[in-house]
DNA sequence: CTAACTGCAAAAACTTTGCACTTTT
DNA sequence: AAAAGTGCAAAGTTTTTGCAGTTAG
């Protein structure tokens, strides 16, 4: 088992040289995104990230936030998580996991999860895809709204 | 193991019934969007529903479109597929199953899932959530679109 | 009859796009 | 210097909202 929580470091790293591998350039919002993305203990969405950069390039626009994302998801490198409203980036652990997202606040926090590795070749022979990437959520309340719901007993 | 394909009477009846139960008015769009969602084989989005159900009433609008699916959401009788671009709709299971989703034709299709009982329970007590439902997303490509891809090789 | 629901259209929210300017390499 | 990336604002999509008119119970 690896340590729970890996080094936001080491992502960076991780993220930069993938960028440079494929040539990309290495500009200082593209730093600053990729920063934001793995140093984030939450699951920011492209607002959210865009706001957060703004206080550093107030020039910053929405556009490069979503080319930028759009990069890295292509690279596998962030996982999205779509949700109907505006999706949420996690950019700390490609490998599939679940996420466990409150259906009041919104908050997003990442789970454990036995992935049965032959779960996704039994899917692809029974349907025919070839999967290249998943998605885990689940809905619920969290403990701070569960025990909001609880004091207000009117349901 | 339950037989694959359930009928979609049963699944009407008891959506039927469901809202019926709850206090809910029966007006022929809600009837006819209950007969269409569980009715459809595929994961018709809300635009999709729409436009089937304008085709017996003109008058349909999108506002009773989405009011209703929310009902149902809420009332946990129907599952949201939420995609980035417009999320899609499963009636004829509401337990958790996964789904496959082609990243370029946009079809999706059921998938089996032996899913371990226990897996829930952990993930609450781990994370101190209470789940409510989930959704589990497998992204690739279709039978169709693999060999598209395998045909034109420049990659 | 009345509260609930529908339908229309406008508004809101999120994402994408085009093009001129700037910057990395 | 050249290609790639940024920034601004406008356009495109999907979803939500308000309110008057209609209808199921």
């Amino acid at each position: 088992m690896k340590s729970p929580m890996n080094d936001p470091n080491d992502r960076f790293n991780e993220l930069i040289a993938a960028l440079k591998d494929r040539g990309y350039r290495m500009t200082p919002q593209r730093l600053e995104l990729v920063r934001v993305i793995t140093t984030s203990e939450g699951h920011p969405s492209a607002s959210q990230i865009y706001e957060t950069i703004r206080n550093q390039f107030p020039t910053m626009s929405q556009a490069t936030v979503y080319n930028t994302l759009s990069l890295l998801k292509e690279m596998n490198q962030i996982l999205e998580i779509d949700l109907h409203d505006d999706s949420h980036y996690d950019g700390n652990r490609p490998e599939p996991h679940p996420h466990i997202i409150c259906i009041q606040c919104n908050r997003i926090v990442d789970g454990n999860f036995d992935l049965d590795g032959n779960m996704i070749q039994r899917l692809e022979e029974t349907s025919g895809f070839h999967i290249i990437r998943s998605q885990f959520a689940f809905y619920g309340l969290c403990p701070n709204c569960r025990s909001k719901e609880k004091a207000s007993v009117n349901d």
